[in-house]
DNA sequence: GGTTGAAGCGCAAGCGATTGCGCAGAATGA
DNA sequence: TCATTCTGCGCAATCGCTTGCGCTTCAACC
């Protein structure tokens, strides 16, 4: 069915029924009843390409994420999705699996698309990509990272406070042998969590100790991590992990390897994914709040209604800590030989 | 940049760039060779929408599903997201929260867009959107909801025969109390599992006594339900769920009402999402193959290189049964009153 | 009653590609 | 050498829709 046979059948021509269906230009009460009944009595369907080619943007936005499986990218992604529906645009997501060159195959595709807008919320970056997207004359957000431009809107995490806390808290806690699991240590973004953890060490120099261990980002990565952790032979008091994705792992690992959580080690992840809370222990975490950086984004890139969409083109997340029963005081010495049987536990 | 302001600079018509780019037709290796020199200098990117109009297909699929967050959904959609990747095909994906309208405003969404194949991954059904596309003359997948038609493809999972399993081998261990925890009770797919439970139950016939409870599809929907459970009297000496990410919610309830799995009461899950093995205790489950399912649905859909695409017009899936460390030998006797402390635990 | 202005609608030019057809010129065969 | 077949490439139509511009028609106003 195409505008033309609409027209044809309703006696009027195709640029009229196509104001019809868009509300745009006037016509006439009478003829656009009948242009809509028959619309809808043929079924019709607007053909998005030939829309978008004809009228050049799409009312679609683009999102690019780093791994869709981990439920901080995903519920960015959600936000975002239900404030643009409700303005009436659709959303795409595509996912990188951290591999710059899926983010440029990715961005690629986006940018052929002629979307209204993008949003970059990954943790690997191209340069060439990143380049390109800043000169581009679409809108475009980036998390984590980012360059200014015309037409950008960067999103970041202050992750640095939040590791602060996270040290802090288990600083006074009593522990001082700490390790740090991540995943993609090589990618900037992650290394500058890695390294906010390690500053926020830094300050307190009587006795601590600290190791890493690296996985993928996943349930699967935080196991493997803590495993070759605990075999390294560092026998870390508590262990912080870049996420909580992967610190579903990491408390399976240390079950499994004999070790009490939060008895004999302690875990905190990252994020606040609402799994953290179905962890067994429930997982002390730092809350990033994927609501505020999807609304970010959205505003960003929809052509708001009242304010002009050039207000604020750089927006900081501020992360605070929630605790709840993977954390507990350190050990009070020898970590005894594994094997260990759990006693109580709180609530 | 345009195919024309290409054509102008290497001096030959805008057909022969689109030959160039394509790889179709005859060109000379001059002629080839300067276009795309040129076309990578200009930074050329195609215009999809423009390509579309013009060529017909879009070398996209689309997918449905009902919830992304339930990470059943989203293996699916990654195995054929692979898929297709590796066909040159790029992959959109919708999300419904199993709500009719939002598949009917998705599917329509889809076929504005001229994909080249549609999979509904989907467990509710909208009667009018099935028969639409099922007229439609692009390939179509059904998952579990579906009708036959020229172009479709149905996969279905048989749900009935992994409960069975189920059942039968909580009732080896002594079972006679069970609860089903469902979604969605009113969408008809999800009835399908409900009925199977209850099936299989209705198989034993002495003393066996179950009961049932809904929530949202979500570990939060596995909590409240298993709560409202616990709440109405039925003590259950085994939860089934209808899918393993509910059931992460239900060993939280349990845990926190102070029952100890399996010892007080056993959890079985389905659907064996990978997250199945990081729960604590690890879930007893269901295997159901989603590889194979995404497997099958893009051979359907993907123009496949050797055998015609119309082989095989319905598929089924053999679930089978995992055993973790959820489930265990029935109480022996009195449940006695909550908060009686969990003991050793199978590694 | 003639002028004016707005309302209602059609014309036609694109938007940026793809593609069947046809035409030169080169290669091939007799 | 002439006829024939390829090769390499351009022409122009087409895909379905949007939109600026301009032409009627008709009510309103002086």
């Amino acid at each position: 069915m195409t505008l033309e046979e609409i027209a044809r059948q309703a006696g009027v021509s195709p640029s009229t029924v196509s104001r019809v269906l868009n509300d745009t230009g006037r016509v006439g009460e009478r003829t656009r009843a009948r242009v809509l009944k028959i619309a809808k009595a043929l079924k019709y369907r607007p053909d998005i390409h030939a829309r978008s080619l004809a009228g050049g943007s799409s009312r679609t936005l683009g999102v690019i994420v780093s791994n869709l499986q981990n439920p901080f990218f995903l519920d960015i992604f959600r936000v975002i999705e239900a404030d643009a529906l409700q303005a009436g645009y659709a959303v795409v997501v595509a996912n990188t699996d951290y591999r710059p060159k899926q983010l440029a195959a990715a961005t690629q595709w986006m940018l052929g698309h002629r979307l209204a807008g993008l949003a970059l919320v990954v943790s690997e970056k191209e340069p060439a990509v990143i380049e390109e997207l800043a000169g581009e004359e679409l809108p475009v957000v980036f998390y984590d990272v980012g360059s200014p431009g015309p037409n950008v809107t960067n999103v970041k995490t202050d992750y640095y406070r939040g590791m602060q806390r996270v040290v802090e808290y288990l600083y006074a806690l009593g522990h001082r042998r700490m390790a740090f699991v991540d995943h993609h240590a090589d990618l900037q973004p992650l290394q500058d969590r890695r390294r906010s953890f390690l500053k926020a060490v830094a300050r307190f120099s009587d006795g601590m100790a600290s190791a890493e261990a690296h996985g993928s980002d996943s349930p699967d990565g935080g196991y493997q991590a803590t495993r070759s952790l605990l075999d390294s032979g560092f026998m870390p008091s508590a262990i912080i992990c870049v996420n909580d994705f992967m610190a579903l792992g990491v408390l399976r690992a240390l079950r499994e390897h004999g070790l009490a959580v939060p008895e004999d080690v302690s875990v905190v992840g990252y994020d606040n994914i609402s799994l953290s809370k179905y962890a067994a222990p429930a997982l002390t975490t730092v809350n990033v709040p994927r609501d505020q950086i999807g609304h970010a984004v959205s505003s960003a890139l929809l052509p708001s209604p009242g304010a002009s969409r050039d207000a604020v083109r750089d927006i900081v997340i501020h992360p605070e800590l929630i605790v709840r029963d993977s954390t507990g005081p350190a050990a009070v010495l020898s970590p005894g030989p594994p094997g260990g049987a759990a006693e109580g536990r709180s609530s």
